[in-house]
RNA sequence: GGCGCUGUAGCCAAGUGGUAAGGCAGAGGUCUGCAAAACCUCCACCACCGGUUCGAGUCCGGUCAGCGCCUCCA
């Protein structure tokens, strides 16, 4: 807890324990979910990478948070399901599972275990025992707080000070309350609210911050590796984690990261600002995997600015890498048996670089830098003539293990097109046989003809040494 | 008010005190029937003002601008 960046070593060698603050189910996840998401993504891959076994644990939570602390806010899944007219647990199910779908499209690996909090609330109910046993909270009208002044480490992780807080500024103090920066641990239902749970204080439903704690310590154990989230979440959320967890008597996460926000015209895209893309929108319309390579683009730490430009940008960039990919692929089973020692070196040395990068607090821009050398490197060597199979096996390794493996880049492959390929495969080499005749007869107007309505319906046509080459 | 972050080319974006990665866009060229792709070449007074240093985008102080958290937020 240096509030700074330091060597990451594992508390079991070869071993990492990591948990990752998931998603509120109560509706669709935006473009900034997906940067926390595909952040935290990469750092997994990347300790797979060097050869770490990781266990990923990351949260559904499914109790509606309370909009704040007081009581006039409203449980935003209880709004919700009045919204849609469905129970609570539809609203949760119904965006847990678009969340996973999302997360699937984006290439997301799937968590270890995939908690949900209200499953686990006999855990939460004990750890707040525990708690009160050691005189850090105190039961208060049917709810219980945390007694933040009891720990004097309240603070550490976001290098706050209490006293240096305004003391109930932005909300009404609450009278039951010992001090205004008590934070829940458990709350009194109103009689209208529908999750509820029996527990020894009478029925309720957890407070915000308790169920991280609950889980993370059930299935990583305690002082596990390393836990994530959004900065946003930084204070008072995993304050509040660390400082129940311990007070607790439980030694918390030794290694804390938070990915930065992404923002819009430079404003942090969220919910309650309302300028917000959902990735069922976006993922609509776009490649996924040019969200997830506009997202890897700038680092975890680091604010990400979305525009349509950006996303264009990130559209071609991407382009290039997968064309050389293919490209690569392409030549392959007829590839040469000669040897190429200066590419194989240059290419040994992209991988290093990548790899350096990645052992930095994951530089994923760098990486990224790395990948585009390779690129620019083979497409010189495939187009100054022909590349020996060993070289060609070097590039294509890299790009699957590094951009694909690491990076998340490459979902699907070749084998992704579905039934219609061979149909459309067929097509396309009818047409294309077509218009090579056209041209060979040098009727241009016909053969510029086909290749614009082929572009008109999103298929690119281009003509190669080798032939005619189309692409959607 | 407190805690913290950012300001690098038209856009996105790295940058460990030693002289500005990468991508997109743009310009010129090679190739091509044309185009596309690819290749080659070109493209930065690092917000401003001081200071430390042989040397500062990088360190220190200040100014300006913007952002995040301190309410729910990834």
């Amino acid at each position: 807890m240096q509030r700074q960046k330091v060597p990451f070593v594992p508390g079991v060698p070869g071993r990492v324990g990591m948990y990752l603050c998931g998603p509120t189910v109560y509706s669709d996840a935006h473009l900034g979910h997906a940067k926390k998401e595909v952040a935290f993504d990469v750092v997994r891959r990347t300790l797979l990478h060097f050869g770490y076994q990781v266990r990923y644990v990351t949260n559904v939570t499914d109790v509606g948070h309370l909009q704040n602390d007081s009581d006039d806010g409203e449980d935003k899944l209880l709004a919700r399901a009045r919204l849609e007219q469905l129970e609570p647990m539809e609203v949760a199910d119904k965006y847990f599972w678009s969340f996973v779908r999302d997360m699937d499209a984006l290439n997301v690996l799937k968590p270890s275990i995939n908690p949900r909090a209200t499953g686990h609330i006999p855990e939460q109910i004990e750890l707040i025992e525990e708690l009160i046993r050691r005189g850090h909270a105190y039961e208060s009208g049917g709810s219980v707080y945390f007694d933040v002044r009891s720990w004097p480490e309240y603070g550490k992780l976001s290098g706050r000070r209490l006293d240096d807080q305004e003391e109930g500024t932005r909300e009404a103090v609450r009278e039951d309350k010992r001090d205004p920066r008590d934070f829940a641990l458990w709350k009194q239902a109103e009689p209208g609210h529908i999750m509820r749970w029996e527990s020894p204080w009478g029925e309720g439903f957890p407070g915000w911050h308790i169920e991280c704690s609950a889980m993370s310590l059930k299935y990583l154990g305690e002082g596990f590796d390393i836990h994530g989230g959004g900065i946003d979440l930084e204070f008072p959320h995993h304050e509040a984690e660390i400082a129940q967890s311990e007070a607790a008597g439980h030694p918390f996460a030794r290694y804390w990261m938070h990915n930065n926000m992404l923002t819009i015209g430079g404003e942090k895209m969220s919910k309650s600002k309302g300028n917000f893309t959902t990735l069922r929108d976006l993922l609509a319309v776009h490649d996924p995997m040019v969200v997830r390579f506009l997202l890897v683009g700038s680092h975890y730490r680091s604010i990400t600015e979305f525009s349509d430009a950006a996303f264009e940008s990130a559209r071609s960039g991407y382009r290039r890498l997968t064309e050389a990919l293919h490209e690569v692929e392409r030549r392959l089973p007829t590839a040469p048996g000669k040897s190429d020692p200066a590419l194989l070196e240059n290419i040994g040395g992209h991988v290093r670089a990548f790899e350096d990068a990645m052992r930095d607090d994951f530089n994923t821009p760098r990486a990224v830098a790395a990948l585009f050398g390779l690129t620019t490197d083979v497409n010189a060597a495939l187009a100054a003539g022909e590349v020996g199979r060993e070289a060609l096996e070097a590039a294509r390794t890299a790009y699957r293990t590094l951009g694909g493996d690491v990076l998340g880049l490459f979902a699907g492959g070749t084998a992704e097109r579905g039934d219609d390929a061979q149909v459309v495969g067929a097509l396309m080499d009818l047409v294309l046989q077509a218009r090579q005749h056209y041209r060979l007869n040098k009727q241009y107007a016909q053969a510029d003809d086909l290749r614009d309505t082929l572009a008109s319906v999103g298929v690119t046509v281009e003509d190669t040494k080798d032939g005619p080459r189309w692409r959607r």
